[in-house]
RNA sequence: GCGCUCUUAGCUCAGCUGGAUAGAGCAAUGCCCUUCUAAGGCAUAGGCCAAUGGUUCGAAUCCAUUAGGGCGUACCA
């Protein structure tokens, strides 16, 4: 739609136009400022450019009016316009917002170690990946979830140990004396016992078998991992372990021979020269090469796998990372700026008012799964997703667990059964009401159809500024607009009832897809609470 | 110290590449169910957009400085 109007005004006015919603419906449904910035080229007010710019439109296919009002140019569109998109919007129901964009990316995210289950911190950012996702997808790119797994390095050994530790205590009965790194949680039981089958008893004594263990007991963990995925509607197309890129070290050293250097013993990178503040590590005296080495190897296999695009998602503590994960790509031989690296804030808790810290040796983690249990998928996507993935976010726990109309997954999901209930008592057929017309309909229907016809754009936003919560925002904005319709409007019985139904198909439609990219699925009936 | 980032209503947050009177939810107060589910609607109240200066016709938005918070500054991941 709105492409639609600012390819026109391109055209008319031979420059790109700046194209805003206007704050109140009553100018019109898109406005420009244009006259502003025309007015100093032509030395004459706004007032009186954006009075000849209106004058000079006539009636046209696309318009209804077009005016001036305090050297703004409104826009309103034409009901003929406005019908025939909802109408192709209900005739094409699984097309709607979607587009053919073709190009490859490759979204890598959540990749949390496979040393534990997730926890409330990784959720955002795997709500905030999946969300891209779903968009991405629906905008018709290609696009590949990937979950890269760290399955080397000293947490796995630790993971090793702390299963061996869990097992000496609470299945061997051993007093044991705790290190001062391990992990800890319910999860180790199901691990440790498994081991025990696996393996026998006589593997938690005998350090030099931790290493097996812990190879082992990832998969594990993954499979808590990837359930609690599922749970959340998260999937991942590809998993690349990191221990399966070693093999390639040597050829990926010498391709990026002029970017590395010996020192002290050691490998270096020289991601200084590249922008970063200092040269790093990439193999230590004793040959261990460090976390570095291992995204330096998966960087090269995923530009060897030939994307056109790239996107990380990573914490924000990781965010000092960035220069040498480029710059180690620029060494490769590719062009970091394919490489976009985003951020997913830290999530802050609060339990009644005071801070609550998470550890994963004191056993206090809050799980993301023990989040779904409480609050529901539904609702934990819709408050990640409704929030800017790069600023810090607070949540108190115990709000959290509030399931009530302060959670706006409920008002949007309302509006959506509000609907499904008002058609299922009209008499009129599905065919009846798709043979009606959307043209002719009152002021405040009309301003309806088009909140409801803004989806496409609203994802192709969404998506293009990675800004994820401009699609709840709308869905909301949506639904409150849909209530207010239902209010001040009754439909069934009225003369209108057949084209008002149609215009709330094109509503419903438009949630249901929305609440679709977010990973929920919408209700056709509130269950009421018993009181 | 340096780098990145943030500061908008009592609370949690929106505010698009500068544009019309600063927005929503929750919390507060008051109205609206003999009418398609009141998990709804309407109204009131609540703001020096952290501070100062600059750019401009025009700034919450851009720039600089200051204050305060978060994160990073590992041969941990």
């Amino acid at each position: 739609m709105k492409q639609r109007v600012s390819a026109l005004l391109r055209e008319k006015f031979g420059r790109e136009v700046v194209l805003e919603k206007p704050k109140d419906r009553a100018f019109g449904h898109f406005s420009t400022p244009i006259a502003f910035s025309l007015a100093k080229e032509l030395r004459k007010s706004p007032m009186v450019i954006a009075e000849d710019l209106a004058s000079s439109f006539n009636e046209s296919e696309i318009f209804s009016s077009v005016e001036s009002v305090k050297g703004y140019l409104n826009f309103r569109l034409s009901e003929n316009f406005l019908s025939e998109y909802g109408d192709w919007a209900l005739q094409n129901q699984s097309e709607f917002g979607k587009q053919d964009k073709k190009s490859k990316i490759l979204l890598e995210f959540v990749s949390a170690n496979p040393t534990g289950p997730l926890h409330i911190g990784h959720a955002r950012g795997a709500v905030y990946g999946d969300t891209l996702y779903r968009l991405a997808k629906h905008l018709g790119y290609d696009i590949t979830a990937e979950y890269y797994v760290n399955d080397a390095g000293n947490q796995i050994d630790l993971l090793g140990l702390s299963i061996a530790l869990y097992a000496r205590e609470n299945i061997l009965n051993e007093s044991v004396e705790y290190p001062e790194s391990y992990y800890r949680g319910e999860y180790l039981e199901g691990l440790a016992n498994g081991a025990l089958e696996k393996f026998g008893k006589e593997i938690f004594n005998d350090e030099s078998r931790y290493k097996e263990l812990a190879l082992w007991a990832k998969d594990g963990v993954m499979d808590l991992v990837v359930a609690s995925l599922a749970d959340t509607n998260i999937h991942f197309d590809t998993f690349v372990n990191e221990s399966s890129l070693y093999s390639d070290w040597d050829r990926v050293m010498q391709k990026m021979a002029d970017g590395i250097y010996k020192k002290e013993e050691k490998i270096w990178i020289a991601s200084e020269a590249k922008g970063d503040d200092n040269d790093r590590v990439v193999v230590r005296e004793d040959g261990r090469p460090t976390y570095l080495a291992g995204d330096i190897v998966y960087h090269n296999q995923k530009f060897e796998r030939g994307y056109d695009h790239y996107i990380n998602i990573w914490g924000a503590d990781h965010h000092g990372y960035i220069p040498r994960v480029n710059a180690a790509v620029e060494y490769l031989g590719y062009n970091s700026k394919k490489l976009e690296t985003l951020l997913s804030q830290m999530v802050s808790l609060l339990k009644d008012g005071e801070p609550y810290k998470m550890s994963k040796r004191a056993g206090n983690v809050i799980l993301m799964s023990d989040i779904v249990e409480e609050i529901g998928s539904d609702a934990l996507r819709f408050i990640f997703a409704s929030k800017k993935s790069d600023t810090a976010l607070e949540f108190d726990l115990s709000e959290f667990k509030k399931q009530d109309s302060s959670n706006p997954i409920f008002y949007i999901q309302y509006a959506h059964a509000r609907i499904q209930t008002i058609l299922s008592k009209s008499n009129f057929s599905k065919e009846d009401i798709m043979a009606s017309s959307l043209k002719g309909l009152n002021e405040n229907a009309d301003s309806l159809l088009f909140d409801a016809l803004l989806l496409p754009e609203i994802i192709e936003d969404a998506f293009s500024s990675r800004q994820v919560q401009k699609l709840p925002d709308y869905l909301k904005s949506l639904a409150a607009s849909l209530h207010k319709f239902y209010y001040d409007c009754r439909i069934i019985g009225t003369d209108d009832e057949a084209k008002l139904l149609k215009l709330l198909f094109v509503v419903a439609l438009s949630l249901k897809t929305g609440l679709s990219l977010l990973g929920i699925e919408a209700k056709d009936r509130m269950a009421k609470e018993e009181e």
